[in-house]
RNA sequence: GGGCGCGUGGCGCAAUGGCAGCGCAGUUGACUUUUAAUCAAUUGGUUGCAGGUUCGAGUCCUGCCGCGCUCACCA
């Protein structure tokens, strides 16, 4: 429950007064005619004075009292304006409001006047009439900023505190100006991808988030469950299987856009809940996926930051095709040296590794790919991998949805046959050291499809990521003939932070996932109370005793523990009508007075209530 | 999950184990062209929570909660 701190209560005394003055706090309607821009737009056309009508609307920013004459800086989306405040125009009882600070700062107003040049130079709203819109009870954090003469804005003061600014990230996108950019450059990112998919024939469909079956990735899902079917159905980690199914029903190329949830660990490029691209084409291979690639990264850096060559935590990375492609074969070649075609088992792959130092933290019973994938590209190649780059021919036990490798077997070696043999078209590209997707050629052999998911199984423990549960349903729809088709998976955040220049994927997430605090005694002290309003009307109602134990104000169904609340003089000599209640309630009960929290037994035992909540949460 | 770091008025920060302070914001007053306005006065704190050591704890110790970085895991 709100406890207002000092600053609020002045506003809310503040609050008082003005509808004490019969100003309405939050009154219906509004008549701005411009925004701040385009009030500001039109002055531009004809700057002589008193000839630009104007009802603008928007937060106060600034204020800044100078006796009869007063300055706001207002604020709406579209940018800030300063109103000129006199009390010649505005009248004695409409100036007070602002002169006494009545009408504050964060508060919403609207002015109408006539647009103006300050002596100063800074075009203003000669304000005659000054309308509150909406009062702020809690003021925003201080942020000033000064306009310096080359355009360019610096700020005193901030509001940075991480952990408070993703809680309540209205106050830091209604502060932090560059964080509001950051949004917008998400939406314009989304749709430049949308138009650029749209204009390459492809269909935008909506596939299950809630699934009896998961699959298409390695990574560990959300269960939920379904009351009235009674099953479990999972939250999609990708939409992978039932965007290939489409193909099958006649459609050569669709895309999805939407929310993948993987229940594993977060980190500065990984949220619990992520948005996700997946598109699949027909008859193109995993080369003509690359070439849609290049162009959809250098379109979409076009549209949001006007180029291609995007700067980002200081380095200069250019999305223009084409990007630099070479096989996994070959980058381990290049950047560490050997063909691990040379060691083609993971005991031999191991035992070289280890001999070269490159063993640190591999686990010597992974699989030949796992090391190869994970541990060679993921934690010795990646890194450097800045410039936009295409690492393809991926090992085929870590891919199971990829097409094998084609190429002429006939006539190669002993080492080039098992090296066809051993990988798929499937690719995967980085960019500044980080992996923004993953594509292949579709395997579309319903035969070999079941062959993979059987030995996927094999290869790992049921409760390894890997995993992948064999999906009947999927090899059905692959059995009535699916196109050759290449695929296409990538995260859309790591995108954003790319084109916004930001480090963490937690500031290209508006509400990023956070733990949730454990109440504060004060809390519970306050939700009790609340209950216990509503109990008290519960107890006015001439009810059965179950019916009265179902609406017991805090009954904790997973603890079979109900909460009394008392006024602590009430509480004398009642222990025994609260024991009467204890047996009814057949479960713990518990007795709260504004002071103190007790157990009830044979007589009444005061406990913390972060103990009591500990003990049952 | 492991390691490192952080948590002090609304916001940003300070304080050898020794009076909890500063800036901005707020409040009161002055000022009819300010813009980080200025000037004068001034309010506001159970230092994340719970224990412990000590004559004395924001500071040291233990546990818990939350956040950040990092490693592991993963995409």
């Amino acid at each position: 429950m709100w406890q207002p701190n000092k600053l609020e209560k002045e506003r809310l005394e503040k609050a008082k007064r003005l509808e004490a003055a019969g100003i309405l706090l939050y009154p219906g309607g509004c008549q701005r005619s411009h925004t701040v821009a385009e009030a500001i737009e039109a002055f531009h056309g004809e700057e002589a004075p008193g000839s630009t009508y104007v009802a603008v609307a928007g937060r106060i920013r600034r204020l800044n009292s100078k006796g009869k004459i007063s300055f706001a800086h207002i604020e709406d989306e579209s940018g800030r304006v300063q109103l000129f405040l006199r009390l010649n125009a505005l009248g004695e009882e409409s100036y007070e409001l602002v002169r006494r600070k009545l009408i504050d700062v964060d508060d919403f107003v609207q002015a109408s006047g006539t647009m103006m040049r300050t002596r100063a130079g800074e075009i203003s709203v000669d304000t005659t009439k000054l309308t509150l819109l909406s009062k702020a009870l809690s003021p925003l954090p201080v942020v000033k900023e000064q306009r310096h003469e080359d355009g360019s804005v610096s700020e005193y003061g901030e509001f940075k505190d991480t952990e408070t600014r993703y809680r309540q990230r209205y106050a830091d996108l209604a502060v932090n100006k560059s964080v509001r950019e950051v949004f917008i450059k998400r939406a314009r990112t989304i749709k430049a991808l949308r138009d650029f998919l749209d204009s390459e024939g492809m269909l935008e469909v909506e596939t299950p988030i809630l699934q009896s079956l998961y699959g298409g990735a390695a990574a560990r899902p959300f269960v939920t469950h379904h009351n009235q079917l009674h099953q479990d159905l999972y939250l999609r980690i990708s939409f992978e299987l039932y965007l290939k199914r489409l193909l099958v029903g006649g459609y050569d190329a669709v895309y999805e856009i939407g929310r993948d949830f993987r229940n594993e660990g977060v980190s500065y490029k990984h949220n619990t809940e992520f948005t996700m691209l997946e598109f699949y084409k027909a008859y193109i291979d995993y080369e003509g996926v690359m070439d849609i690639t290049e162009r959809m990264f250098a379109y979409t850096a076009e549209q949001v930051t006007g180029s291609s060559r995007i700067q980002y935590q200081g380095a200069e990375l250019n999305l223009a095709p084409p990007w630099k492609r070479l096989s996994i074969r070959e980058a381990v070649q290049e950047y560490l040296d050997f063909d691990y075609m040379d060691f083609p088992t993971s005991d031999a792959l191991y035992a070289y590794l280890r001999a070269h130092g490159l063993a640190d933290g591999l686990d010597r019973d992974d699989t030949w790919g796992r090391m190869i994938v994970e541990h060679l590209l993921g934690n010795h190649i990646e890194e450097r991998l800045i410039q936009p780059t295409i690492i393809k021919d991926y090992p085929r036990d870590v891919s199971p949805f990829a097409k094998r490798i084609q190429g002429d077997a006939d006539g190669a070696d002993e080492k080039e046959q098992l090296y066809l043999a051993s990988h798929t078209e499937r690719f995967e590209f980085f960019i500044h050291g980080m992996e923004m997707g993953n594509a292949f050629t579709e395997l579309n052999d319903p035969r070999d499809q079941q062959a993979r998911f059987v030995e996927m199984k094999r290869l790992y423990d049921e409760d390894s990521d890997e995993t992948t549960p064999l999906d009947e349903d999927y090899l059905r729809a692959m059995r009535f003939g699916m196109p050759p088709n290449g695929g296409f998976g990538s995260g859309v955040d790591r995108m954003v932070m790319l084109l916004t220049d930001q480090d963490s994927i937690r500031d290209v997430l508006l509400y990023p996932h956070l733990r949730e605090p454990a109440p504060s005694e004060n809390d519970l002290r306050g939700q009790f109370m609340l209950d216990a309003a509503v109990r008290q009307l519960a107890y006015q109602l001439d009810l059965p005793l179950a019916e009265k134990k179902r609406r017991i104000a805090l009954y904790l169904p997973q603890a079979d523990a109900g909460i009394e609340f008392r006024m602590a003089n009430a509480l004398e000599g009642s222990l025994a009508q609260l024991q009467n209640l204890r047996r009814a309630f057949a479960g713990k009960l518990f007795v709260m007075t504004d002071e103190h929290f007790y157990r009830v037994e044979d007589e009444l035992v005061e406990m913390r209530i972060a103990d009591f909540w500990r003990s049952i949460s």
